[in-house]
Formats: structure tokens, C-alpha cells, sequence
RNA sequence: GCCGGGAUGGCGAAAUGGUAGACGCGCCGGACUCAAAAUCCGGUUCUGGCAACAGAGUGAGAGUUCAAGUCUCUCUCCCGGCACCA
């Protein structure tokens, strides 16, 4: 028997749908029709293609839009690049080949992918951050940032990566390491684009109430975000020349009355001032440490406390009591005021740097008797605190903080953790800044200025200052002001590649507007997007970023909705091949997982060779699998994430070209739950594609109608199992439950393929719902079932429910909640009948005899069971 | 350390508190074939039994319930994130 002919099908239908452009949404909707906006995280174009994990949350959001479809939703499925950034422009470095060229080269090869996979984008749509008449309107939300004042230059210490030749956010360094390319960063005073997005951390906070995203992905923003509430307090300071009070933040003011001491970050302004002319040497020495030490270091060494005492004190307003103060790197310069009041009782970072320097510990919460630790934080009653003796801790914080704002010693303050986000990166690729210095004073390009063009340039390499690879433009730089003619430079900073991605799914929109970034009227019809797909590795950054302006929008009245994303799903990352490792040392002989680490063997610390083997070597013992040859081996079993160094990457295209389409689509979906990290298994991809090519043997035949599908009225038990799979994967589709949607197709199959004959119209309504899964053989089949071009817009088959209800019911019979036999019934019988029936049964009787039923419990439908002893 | 999510056959998984393992992979047996592939039929959690059936079983332990994979508590391990944020 032959197998289905999907690569004819595949590409009739994929040249079908571009021709008559049938995904194509025309200007003119009919807008009375419900909207539905599915939006995927548009790939930034690699050289490499695509990996199997990007079809994955793409095929999702693509069987999702063909449903809305058929369910008369006007449906905006668009894609495009995100093709500004550094892997473009590092090629370009080492091969001097322009990230342009690279860029078209690459983006090419993704759409021909992603057309190979049969996605219902709207192409007419498509965009790319890299065109100046995209980024126009980039550089133009930047101009409105910098118009309501949130966008300032600053010099500040900010990441420098020598590598990159780059400036980076504090995100994008992950323990002084670049999260781009894993190369060591340091802290560099510079000047740079900062913007404010602090000023909306209570809006982004409070916005993510009402966003149905995952719970896991709103708690990393609202960490990010970093709300505390607490109070800040003024520390006046003796026997210092200028007295200038010191400002602290705590969120315990409640505990002023043990606040034993102050410490300073050694990077706080007031530092200089505070310290005495004795202790001076000693300062200098330990600011010049802690300068040296990379954050990694200081978060390595993040038990182990130091600091330097200043040699001046300060006056604790609540007892008035003198206290030292001290310099320490565990306080953080950038967080609240970069200076703290010192609880050590309450505190377990200040008990122990209070226990190491021998500084006074007083309590100020009642512990519980059996309280064992050192600091407490836990609840409890004021002790040692003169008027707030005997109050909780939320009446202690309210009455002190009233206390201190009426004597002037401080207020009630929130602080947050997130800061400002450093916008300017010192490379060529990506969106020019529409600013230009006159006088060396920055000014903001007015809008008919924009764009500002990026300029062609040879040299791409960093020039290792701030300046960027742009400052070699240098006709590109020297400039005019357009307005006053004076003579300017133009700014040689480029945005960050988070730029182009704020704000793209408004163009969608409106893709070719010249007048405005996007026309009020079609953005309040289509605003918000309705599903958006896409990696969990963007929880914080891109999601953040665009929601941050995304809102500012909405401020300046430019778009509608003050949240962009109404619901949001994390495909799951697809690892590997399931692989069965055995570690072997250099003598050749197998050693055991439970000796191994890191390939190495913990008892001698030899290194391992891996060896990987295959499931017929190995044995499952317990939870464990071990060698058959030597069982007292353990083997390594897991999936790893893909990589080139492991070569265990899958290339979509050889699937593809393999199995099809189709059967690549069905086989991610049917992986498992959407959100779930599960491993890849080509054998899987062979199952989906058995079932593709059941399909069509019973539908069709030689090409033509086949002979078993009739035009006969359908019996009801075909009606019936019809409409089983109805109501399953209607009901799944609407829960993105893709994997038992499909379980559910090939029950209806499995079961189709034993009767007599399949009805017409039966097997029609049986292909619109395979279609959004398996579009190319859907299309195929429904053309030789004998319908008319295209089922995209056909009618989503309807739910009779009264098929639902089934003649006959199976009862479970239990016996104290042991399944002891079922029973067939009609679904008329009553608990009596069923009663009667199960105590006639021979096992039942078996099982009851001896004992005396004292109670009966029937679940209609379902389940009947005897209590008894 | 803190926050979030998990743990179910050889594997991916399914299961409104109500028959655990649907569906698929793999494997075993059979049919077709000169043979193989493909296809079709049957079986497949473990243990005992020819079978009927019985016992055990959803990471471990306790609890609630007529009934727990599902609810509650304690613990172990795995994955993701954050981490001196006062």
C-alpha cells in the first residue's frame, strides 16, 4: 500500500493559498463580525533556521487562527522579523559581510520554512525591524518618550562588555557574564540613553492583575518590579563637620529602637564626609577593594561580610542613642538610598556582620519561647521599644511611621528594586537615535526628520569607546540642525535590540501607514491581541519592555488598551532525543551514575568518556536503569536540550521533507500539553503520519472519492461518535488542550475505519475538523470529497448535544471502593434496577458474601457502591 | 535561601473526588507475502494463575472520604526563575 503523496499536496496547496492569497485580511472588514488577533513572537532570522522549537508555538497559534476562522471570527495572524542585532553584526565583523545582506539572506530562508510548514499568515503583513519605514515609527515612540521626559542621559556605572564592545542593560548580564555569548562584563562609567521606566513600576505592577498569563511569568515580573513598602529615615550624624543627614530606607521602621548602627555602600556620596581623618587609609583601602571586586565576587563571597568602621556616629532619632557608622559592600549602592539602618536582631545579614565587628544586638520583636535562630523576622509583640512596647508589627510600623513624619525624622516610603532601563548599545546594527547634539547639547529630531537613517558603513568593528562603529560615518555624523542650521553631530549610539519588538504587533495593524504608526480606528478594533505564543525566556525582558511602552501609549492616547497581551501561553522547549548515557573511564571500563559529576569520577577524578547506548543494553530497575551486561551499573537516562556540541539537534527540514508537513504540525501538537518541556522522538513523527495516511486510504482512492464514503443518511452510533469528536475537540481547541484534541481524531478514525461504509457527509464534517491541525490533506480531501476551493472559511462543524447521550451506560460495581465487576444498563435504569442487577452478578455475590451492606452509594451514569463488613 | 512548576507503564502522555494508564510510540503474537516493507487483527502496569479472578500499584509517609493520581499536612527529588533588594 502507498503512502500518501505529501509532497505534491503539500506544495499544490501552499502555492494555492499564496496565489488567491486566501489569508489575506482585506482593509475592509466587515467589523460587525467578532475579531480574533493570534500573535506569535516573531524569530530574529538566524543563520542557522529553524530548530524544531519554533514550529511548536507557531503551529499552536496557526490551528488556533483557522479555527476562529471557521468559527466567523475575522482573524489577524501576521508575522515578521526581529532582524536588528548582535549575531548579524558579529558575522559581519568577522567576515565583513553587511548585516543587510546577511539579514535578506537569512529571512528568506525562514519564510520558505515557514511557508513549507503551511502557516495561515497574513504575507501581505509581513514586517521587518530593520526597514527605515519601520523604524521611523521606533525612533518616533522614542521621540515621545523623550517628549514626556523619560528619556535622559546619565553617567553611571553601567555594564561594559569588552567582547561585544558594548554597553549592556542589567538584565542582559547574567553574574557579570554577557547572556549573549557568555563573555565576562565590568562596570564602566558612562554616559548613556537611560529610560525611565521606574515611573511606571506601579502601573506595570498593578496591570498584571487583570492579564490572563501564567501565574509563573506574572510573579517573575512582579519580583522584577520589586515593590516594598517600608519608610525612609533621617539619621543625623555627630562630631561631622557638616552634619548632613543621612538617609535610609527600611522596610521595618518598626525596628528603629535596635538599630544598632548604620553601614553605607561604599559607593554612597556621603561617604567622603563621614569619615574621620583617622580612619581615612583604611577607608580609601576598602572602597578600592569592593571597586575591584566584580559583582561576581561580591555575590560570591555573599556569606562572608565586610566593612570599615567611618569613624563617625549617628543619632538614632527614636532613642536618641549615638551609633557608629560603617561602610559595607553587603549594602547595595543602586537599591533605596544606598544606606541602612542596622537591625542585627531582626536582621540576619546584620546579625552576622554585628557578631563579626562585635556591634551591640538589641531585639525589638518578642521571639517565640522556642525560638533557636539568630536574627527573627517572624511575627510578634514590640519589646524594647519605649512607646511601641507591646504592639504587632503592623501597629508599630503605622504608629512609628506617624511618629517620624510628625517630628520631621523621615515618611512613609515605597521603594521599588527594578531601575531605570539603559537604552543605548555602542553597535552598528540597530535603530539610530533621532537626536543630534548641537553644542554638544542633545536635542530630539523633529518628526518630519524621521527617519534617521542608518548609514552604510565597511568598518563594523567596536571601536572599544563608547562611541560605537558609527563614529566611523564620519559624513553621516556631521550635520546640520534642520531647524536652526546650526552644525551638529549626530548621536552614534544605536537602540537595543528590544526596540523594534515594544511595540510591533500595533503595525501589524496598519503595516503601511505613512501618516501615523498605526490608525486609531483599526487599532481600537484589533487591540488587544487575543493569544499571544511565544518562549518563557522572555518573561521578563521583552514582555516588560513592551508592556512599559505599550502603556506610555496608552498615556499619550495613542492606542487604546492600556495592556497589550490579553492572553499569553509558553510553549514548552522540545529537548533531544530521549538518550541512555554510559560514563566510561580511561581503562575502558563502565562506571556507575552514582560516582559520576560533572564527567568526572568522584572517587579519583578521573574524566568520563560518555558512550550513548541504546534502550535494548539497558534494564529499568526501581526508578533507575542500569547496564544488562553488568547490573550493578547505573546509566545515565534523560533528554538534553538540543545543541550543536551535543549534535542532537532536528532539523525541521529533513522532517518535513520526510513525513510532511502535516505530520510534523500533528506530531508537535500531540507531543503533550503546549506548555510542557518534552522530548522530541522521530518515531513519534511516524505515528502521526501512520495516522495521516489512514486518513486518507479511507477517504480517498487513487486520487479519487473512495468507494466506502457513500452519499447514505449517516446510521446513529457514525452520528454519534461524530459528534463525540465534535464536542472534544471543540472543547479542547478552546482549552489549547492541542495533544487529547487529536487523541480524540483518532478515535473517530480507529473507529470509522471498521464500519461498512463512511456517510458523505459524515466524513466532510470529519475533515473540517482535522483541517486546522492538518490543513494540506484536509484541503486535498475536501477538493476530491467534491466541495468547493478551500476550506478555510467553511462553516466549524455544530455540536448536537442530544447525540451526546448514550443508549446504554456502563456501571462499575464496588465493593468498599474496589472495582468488583460492571454492569450494562439502559440509561432509563434506575438505582433499584442497577441494585438488582449487580446483586445477581456471580463475583458480586462472591465478594459480598460474609459481609452485611450497610450503606449504597450510586453515581448515576458512573458508579454503584456497596459499603460493607 | 526564596518564589513558581513538576513527579503516573519501557517512552510521550490521559483521567469534572467516581472503572488509573485513553491516544500514540516501542515491544510480543498472528494474518497477508516466496520474502521483506507497508497494512490489518490481537496482546502489552507489575505479581500469581490455563483461565475466571485475586493481590499490589500514580515520588515517600500520614490524614479527610463510601471512594484520592486528583483534597489537606509533612518530606524527597527534578525543572525554571530570583538571590546580600534592608
Amino acid at each position: 500500500m502507498s503512502l500518501y503523496p505529501h509532497k505534491t499536496i503539500e506544495s499544490k496547496w501552499q502555492k494555492i493559498w499564496e496565489d488567491k492569497k486566501t489569508f489575506h485580511l482585506p482593509d475592509k472588514i466587515d467589523e460587525k463580525k467578532p475579531k480574533f488577533y493570534a500573535l506569535d513572537m516573531f524569530p530574529y532570522p538566524s543563520g542557522e533556521g529553524l530548530h524544531v522549537g519554533h514550529p511548536e508555538g507557531y503551529t499552536a497559534s496557526d490551528i488556533v487562527s483557522r479555527y476562529k476562522r471557521m468559527k466567523g471570527f475575522n482573524v489577524l495572524h501576521p508575522i515578521g522579523w526581529d532582524a536588528f542585532g548582535l549575531p548579524a553584526e558579529q558575522y559581519a565583523i568577522k567576515t565583513g559581510t553587511h548585516p543587510k545582506l546577511t539579514t535578506e539572506k537569512n529571512i528568506s530562508n525562514f519564510r520558505r520554512q515557514l511557508k513549507s510548514l503551511g502557516f495561515s499568515y497574513d504575507w501581505d503583513r509581513e514586517i521587518n525591524t530593520t526597514d527605515p519605514s519601520y523604524y521611523k515609527w521606533t525612533q518616533w515612540i522614542f521621540k515621545l518618550l523623550f517628549d514626556r521626559g523619560l528619556a535622559y542621559q546619565q553617567e553611571s556605572p553601567v555594564w561594559w562588555c569588552e567582547e561585544l564592545g558594548t554597553t549592556l542593560a542589567n538584565e542582559e548580564v547574567i553574574d557579570g557574564y554577557s547572556e549573549v555569548g557568555n563573555f565576562q562584563c565590568t562596570r564602566k562609567p558612562l554616559k548613556q540613553w537611560v529610560l525611565k521606566i521606574t515611573d511606571y513600576a506601579e502601573k506595570l505592577l498593578n496591570g498584571l492583575d487583570k492579564l490572563d498569563w501564567p501565574e509563573s511569568t506574572k510573579e517573575m515580573q512582579k519580583n522584577w518590579i520589586g515593590k516594598s513598602e517600608g519608610a525612609e529615615i533621617y539619621f543625623l550624624t555627630s562630631k561631622s563637620e557638616k552634619n548632613t543627614p543621612i538617609d535610609i530606607f527600611t522596610t521595618r521602621p518598626d525596628t528603629i529602637f535596635g538599630a544598632t548602627y548604620l553601614v553605607l555602600a561604599p559607593e554612597n556620596d556621603l561617604v567622603n564626609e563621614l569619615t574621620t581623618n583617622t580612619k581615612k587609609n583604611e577607608v580609601s583601602k576598602y572602597i578600592e577593594q569592593s571597586k575591584r571586586k566584580s559583582d561576581l565576587e561580591r555575590a560570591d563571597l555573599q556569606k562572608i561580610k565586610t566593612g570599615v568602621f567611618t569613624g563617625s556616629y549617628a543619632i538614632n532619632p527614636a532613642n536618641k542613642k549615638e551609633i557608629p557608622i560603617w561602610i559595607a559592600d553587603y549594602v547595595l549602592a543602586q537599591y533605596g538610598t544606598g544606606a541602612i539602618m542596622a537591625v542585627p536582631g531582626e536582621d540576619q545579614r546584620d546579625w552576622e556582620f554585628a557578631k563579626k565587628y562585635k556591634l551591640p544586638i538589641t531585639r525589638t520583636v518578642e521571639p517565640p519561647e522556642d525560638f533557636l535562630g539568630e536574627a527573627y523576622n517572624g511575627e510578634g509583640i514590640s519589646i524594647n521599644s519605649d512607646f511601641l512596647n507591646g504592639l504587632n508589627i503592623a501597629e508599630s510600623k503605622k504608629k512609628i511611621v506617624s511618629w517620624l513624619e510628625e517630628n520631621n525624622y523621615g515618611k512613609g516610603k515605597i521603594n521599588y528594586k527594578i531601575r531605570d532601563w539603559l537604552f543605548s548599545r555602542q553597535r552598528y546594527w540597530g535603530e539610530p537615535f533621532p537626536i543630534i547634539y548641537v553644542k554638544d547639547k542633545p536635542k530630539i529630531l523633529p518628526e518630519k526628520y524621521l527617519p534617521v537613517i542608518l548609514p552604510n558603513i565597511k568598518n563594523f568593528k567596536p571601536s572599544g569607546s563608547p562611541e560605537g562603529p558609527l563614529s566611523n560615518a564620519k559624513d553621516w555624523i556631521n550635520t546640520t540642525d534642520p531647524v536652526t542650521k546650526e552644525k551638529a553631530m549626530r548621536e552614534t549610539n544605536t537602540m537595543p535590540q528590544w526596540a523594534g519588538s515594544c511595540w510591533y504587533f500595533l503595525r501589524y495593524i496598519d503595516p503601511f501607514n505613512k501618516l501615523s504608526l498605526v490608525d486609531p480606528k483599526i487599532e481600537k478594533y484589533w487591540m488587544p491581541v487575543d493569544l499571544y505564543i511565544g518562549g518563557s525566556e522572555h518573561a521578563v525582558l521583552h514582555l516588560l519592555y513592551a508592556r512599559f511602552w505599550h502603556r506610555v501609549l496608552y498615556d499619550a492616547k495613542i492606542v487604546s488598551t492600556p495592556e497589550p497581551f490579553k492572553k499569553l501561553i509558553h510553549q514548552g522547549i522540545i529537548l533531544g532525543e530521549f538518550e541512555f548515557i554510559l560514563y566510561i573511564n580511561k581503562n575502558d571500563e563502565p562506571v556507575s551514575l552514582e560516582f559520576v559529576e560533572k564527567n568526572k569520577d568522584l572517587r579519583n577524578n578521573d574524566q568520563l568518556i560518555n558512550k550513548k547506548i541504546t534502550s535494548d543494553e539497558v534494564i529499568k530497575k526501581g526508578d533507575q536503569f542500569f547496564l544488562k551486561s553488568d547490573e550493578e551499573i547505573i546509566v545515565e537516562s534523560r533528554a538534553f536540550k538540543m545543541s550543536k556540541s551535543r549534535g542532537n539537534v532536528i532539523n525541521p527540514d529533513n522532517i518535513i521533507s520526510k513525513y510532511g508537513a502535516d505530520a510534523f504540525r500533528l506530531y508537535e501538537m500531540f507531543m503533550g500539553p503546549l506548555e510542557q518541556v518534552k522530548p522530541w522522538n522521530t518515531r513519534g513523527v511516524e505515528g502521526t503520519f501512520r495516522f495521516l495516511n489512514k486518513v486518507w486510504r479511507l477517504f480517498t482512492d487513487n486520487g479519487n472519492i473512495s468507494p466506502s464514503i457513500k452519499k447514505l443518511e449517516p446510521k446513529k452510533l457514525q452520528l454519534q461518535q461524530l459528534h463525540v469528536t465534535i464536542n472534544k475537540v471543540t472543547n479542547d481547541l478552546e482549552e489549547f488542550k492541542f495533544n487529547t484534541a487529536i487523541s480524540s481524531l483518532m478515535e473517530f478514525i480507529n473507529a470509522a475505519q471498521k464500519w461498512d461504509y463512511v456517510p458523505l457527509s459524515i466524513a466532510k464534517e470529519f475533515i473540517l475538523l482535522l483541517s486546522p491541525f492538518a490543513p494540506h490533506l484536509c484541503e486535498e480531501i475536501w477538493e476530491i470529497l467534491g466541495s468547493k476551493i478551500t476550506l478555510a472559511y467553511e462553516e466549524w462543524p455544530k455540536l448536537d448535544a442530544t447525540l451526546l447521550i448514550k443508549d446504554s451506560v456502563n456501571i462499575a460495581i464496588q465493593i468498599n471502593g474496589k472495582l468488583r465487576g460492571n454492569i450494562e444498563v439502559k440509561k432509563e435504569a434506575t438505582k433499584e434496577d442497577i441494585i438488582k442487577i449487580s446483586k445477581a452478578n456471580k463475583n458480586i455475590q462472591l465478594n459480598l458474601k460474609d459481609k452485611k451492606i450497610e450503606k449504597i452509594i450510586y453515581v448515576p451514569n458512573r458508579i454503584l457502591n456497596f459499603v460493607a463488613k
